[in-house]
DNA sequence: CGGCGCACCTGAGTGC
DNA sequence: TGCACTCAGGTGCGCC
């Protein structure tokens, strides 16, 4: 479901709700696929003071005093909510971490691709070492054209629109922002990686992070999972040129938007306008 | 290492 | 209504 704005907005709404509160607590409500221990839990975070709440990549760091936290990720159908702790169990909610003032942060997830786990945070930029793989963040200056660039010289196969989403090539950059940054930046998607041109590449990087910043700024994209802390929808979505609009007339050229799978997801694209 | 296919889950939508 | 089928903002593993 998210990518980097949602994931951004929802670290950003965490960090406003609950830096400078303290743990109280954490219950077990449902297995997820990485399984939360309330014991390891409470154990790590009891009666710690939150300090900060951030994303890295798709990820959610709560940071508490001590080098310690919570690690997150919301897959596809991932959410937070704060709620009272007597409010009734939603179906889907996974886990809880209690507060000082009887509420607690609830993760709901349907799907379960994703989780919430107690972590240590002691790599580097207090970052937990089973992030150190990843790629640069696109809004940060390791991402440009030149990078790019030399990153794609051995993706002789790849196409450039898979080499996008690669998490260990760039992070944050998914399905939907994939499609819609290779439309502005005129890029076939199908090309391969290693075949795109310094320009090209240049205009790649913008186009990305000029589609990435404008997402966060009007909320994020809510195509069908996504809501906010609060439970409201981004707005990003009304401004989509090509993501989920098969058969409909191209914003630019007004020939058909067309779709085709690669990597087994759904690839938007103006062939004309992406030549 | 690069590249591919699939598994992990549930829910919503569609067509018969 | 019910059933079968397809699709979904992600990641990670096994295999060649």
């Amino acid at each position: 479901m998210p990518e980097l704005p949602e994931v951004e907005i929802v670290a950003k709404a965490l960090h406003t709700a609950l830096a400078g509160r303290t743990v109280a607590g954490a219950a077990f409500i449902s297995r997820m696929r990485r399984p939360f221990d309330p014991a390891e839990a409470k154990r790590l975070l009891c009666g710690r003071r939150i300090l900060n709440a951030r994303r890295r990549a798709k990820y959610i760091i709560i940071e508490c005093e001590g080098d310690v936290g919570l690690l997150a990720h919301l897959g596809m159908t991932g959410a937070f909510r704060l709620a009272p702790k007597s409010e009734p169990r939603g179906r889907h909610d996974r886990a809880a971490i209690r507060l000082d003032q009887g509420d607690e942060l609830r993760y709901a997830d349907a799907r379960r691709f994703g989780f919430v786990v107690p972590a240590v945070l002691a790599g580097p930029g207090g970052v937990p070492e089973e992030l150190a793989h990843l790629g640069p963040e696109p809004l940060e200056r390791g991402f440009c054209g030149a990078a790019m660039s030399a990153r794609a010289q051995k993706r002789a196969k790849t196409p450039v629109k898979v080499f996008l989403m690669d998490q260990e090539v760039v992070v944050g950059i998914g399905n939907i922002y994939a499609s819609e940054a290779l439309f502005l930046a005129g890029v076939d998607p199908r090309r391969p990686a290693a075949s795109l041109d310094r320009d090209e590449w240049d205009n790649v990087a913008k186009a990305a992070k000029k589609v990435l910043r404008q997402s966060i700024r009007r909320g994020g994209s809510s195509i069908r999972n996504y809501r906010g802390l609060g439970g409201e929808e981004g707005k990003f979505q009304l401004s989509l040129k090509v993501y989920g609009k098969a058969g409909e007339p191209c914003p630019v050229c007004g020939g058909p938007v067309e779709t085709l799978r690669q990597g087994g997801r759904s690839t938007f694209l103006c062939p004309r306008c992406q030549g």
